[in-house]
DNA sequence: TATTAATTGAAAAGAATTCTCATTTAGCAC
DNA sequence: GTGCTAAATGAGAATTCTTTTCAATTAATA
């Protein structure tokens, strides 16, 4: 996925290609890990330093209305946020906050859930592991 | 788990007794999901008027700590908590936010992700399910 | 180029959580 | 039972995160 892509998409979904919207998913294409809401603005604000937390969080939420952007909620309730590429999941560190992926799910969990529950309509999950990481345990040491 | 259980518990760690923590208790005991601080606030001023979400924060802290309650963090960012029972996992409503905990866990994926990651120290996970229970989905229609 | 609806910036408002500090109290020793 | 002390509490202030408001700007289209 590249960024004419998102914006090729974008376009036909009616919405603007304004330069503050180009900058956000430029930088979200960047990003390595899912980043914070603060984070995506401090990095949007290299390029655009009037780009405000609100035109993030609104960017944010019609990205995610499209199904562009996925929102992970990490322990302690921090949301952040990555462009949907494949689907996967996070190895989160408790100590740096450092978060790696991986393409692992839990899918006959999931069929299992889907199962026993009928009458429930399954839209979605969240799963993610949590611990510290090598980095971390040898500064704790 | 009963509630004297649970107080023989926090006076080992030499904790006080208080009837807050015991009210707290009683109202995380007699929960049947899990409750934000704020709804676990309200049943508990219902016998302590003047019970202020400080001490509320504050004991789920300390109780999270003992390892007697847990935290499952809601998608939107929302945290709730429950007293640890076993071990599980919960299908959630989106559309009326009520949860149902259900006893399937990830084990083989957590495996897969502990052997591809042999310097992360793993000490926890989470999962939940999101969708639309049956009333909520005749609702909309 | 003019028009219009979508978008933005800036600031205010709201919600959730944490912190502060003076006061109260549970647990313990006597 | 009384007194002591560290822990815990209440009340409110302070933070942090997110959403909303509204006037001004701007992308897209004719």
């Amino acid at each position: 996925m590249n960024l004419s892509d998102l914006l090729t998409g974008l376009k036909e979904k009616g919405l603007k290609l304004t330069p503050q919207r180009q900058q956000i998913l430029r930088v979200l294409l960047a990003a390595e890990q899912p980043l914070s809401a603060k984070e995506l603005g401090m990095l949007v604000n290299r390029r655009f330093p009037n780009v405000g937390l609100g035109t993030v969080y609104r960017t944010l939420d019609t990205l995610k209305q499209l199904g562009l952007v996925n929102e992970t909620v990490f322990p302690g309730g921090g949301r952040r946020y990555e462009l949907c590429r494949e689907h996967r999941h996070h190895l989160v560190c408790l100590g740096c906050g450092r978060a790696v992926a991986f393409p692992f799910c839990p899918a006959d969990c999931l069929a299992k859930i889907a199962a026993a529950n009928p009458d429930f309509d399954v839209r979605g999950h969240s799963f993610a592991v949590f611990g510290y990481c090598g980095k971390c345990r040898k500064a704790q040491a």
